[in-house]
DNA sequence: CGGTTCGTTGAGGCCCATCAATCTATGTGG
DNA sequence: CCACATAGATTGATGGGCCTCAACGAACCG
């Protein structure tokens, strides 16, 4: 259960891999200007630690306090609350290149827990200096703006799976979200040619019922249902979709919440 | 369906209601720094209309284009999408005091439509305005993140609601939450004595239901079950809660994610 | 007073939860 | 190298919470 700093080459590269947790997701909440903004200028001068963790490891305990900002640099992990009766909920999972806690900006202790999904890396601001930097500079606080607002975006079509879509539906729905914030849309298939784009998903059955509202018994029914409609196969910790666009073209999801075109910074910043 | 701009003497008011629709925010959100600075500082210049708007009225269509910020100063009003399908989901209630449509200052278009449940009053600030507000004055930068901070608290126990609550706990949670939201907190009575405090929600079953993902004719018995048991009272387009304490006591609801202490606004600023 | 929206009630059925057992994969220690 | 432990996946039987369909009553409004 030990977990520790990554050691000398790879540290170097601490500065660099959040500069990039940074680009992946500003740039998928399409502010193009920071993608240059950021890397060098605004966050030259952060102590960003960058430390590989086990699948299993808990980053932060409910209601804990923390003292920096978190970023997933690789690997899976997810958002859970105990309810008072005992069970595990599940409001959110983090994929690569997301921030993991942002609330922690403005609120005192987290109100939910963070656990690893698989063994990664994660990359650590001291808080104080995040919340200088947010104070400070116009161009970070828009920043942190614009994930908040995706988070909000992404909370919200998670209302909408839950209280509005059956589980098979509630699944596709969700895997289709993920292809995207993976960056594996259906369209955007690396090679020009129309070759099937494959996604895989380490997640249990436990953690997506958690996920979706359902218990572990119903999803696994419904997995092998998309199993026998060859949209997916799953094995031990593991989904695989052979190919996204197939779940995209059944599914009517319309990503247009994780895509739209957000007001330029450039113009708010000129 | 008219609504019209409030004319003569209480147009003057308009800047009043907008600094006070920015105190109840903020001060919700517990950054007791802004009371102050808001109202004179920082808001002086801003062209604030306010607008008296019918029950019913739609404030804002889904996918439409918006050119102001708005603040419902008071009423009542929803977010809803229309699912493919033709099914509507409200995936948040907007109560007196909050900001109606906190992503356009970020994003081209609101992801949802915004309706009035009852007459209210609506105050309006110019888009570029207040975008111009938020990139310049870094107190504006901080209090929009402390607004998407609470939106995203409350759509996290939204999910939490929807994905593990069963339809009374859910009502009830809900119930809680509101009081919460509208000041009514059990223990906050006004009076020091220990009078009952009662609260009433104009909403339809209809509009309940969408929210809560259930049917009306769900939402209907759970309603009665509840009035069976005295916890509340619901007549046409209206829930009264004569003693909100009583929900609380019987929900277990934890209020902390709308009440826990934020980082002061005023250790930022310094 | 007729139309419309909202609320209410009943019958029937399905989706999904619950409980419980079995199976498999993985890892661990003797 | 095997016995054992553990976590996750799978399967079946049963039941209940909530949905669906349909009709009726009640309140509101022009």
């Amino acid at each position: 259960m030990t977990d520790f700093d990554v050691p000398g080459a790879r540290l170097a590269s601490a500065q660099t891999n959040f500069n990039r947790c940074l680009r992946v997701s500003l740039a998928r909440a399409h502010q193009p200007r920071f993608r240059e903004l950021s890397a060098r200028k605004l966050f030259a001068n952060l102590d960003v630690r960058e430390r590989q963790v086990i699948a299993g490891k808990i980053l932060l305990r409910e209601r804990d306090p923390c003292d920096a900002l978190l970023f997933l640099n690789t690997g899976w992990a997810g958002k859970f609350v105990t309810t008072r009766d005992g069970k595990r909920h599940v409001p959110a999972m983090i994929v690569s290149g997301e921030p993991c806690n942002l609330s922690a900006l403005l609120f005192e202790g987290a109100d939910y827990g963070l656990q690893m999904l698989t063994a990664g890396t994660v990359l650590s601001v001291p808080l104080a200096a995040a919340r200088d930097l947010q104070a400070r500079v116009p161009q970070v606080a828009h920043a942190v703006s614009s994930l908040f607002l995706m988070e909000n975006a992404i909370l919200t079509q998670h209302t909408l799976r839950l209280g509005r879509l059956p589980a098979r539906e509630r699944l596709i729905h969700l895997l289709c979200e993920l292809s995207y914030r993976t960056g594996l849309a259906s369209g955007s298939s690396s090679r020009g040619s129309s070759g099937s784009t494959p996604m895989e998903i380490p997640i249990t059955q436990e953690w997506l019922g958690d996920l979706l509202g359902l218990t572990t018994v119903h999803v696994n029914r419904t997995l092998q249902q998309l199993r026998h409609e060859g949209l997916l196969q799953s094995r031990s910790h593991r989904i695989v979709v052979p190919d996204v666009s197939l779940l995209h073209s059944i599914s009517a999801f319309d990503p247009s919440y994780l895509l739209s075109p957000r007001v330029d910074a450039e113009t708010l910043m000129a």
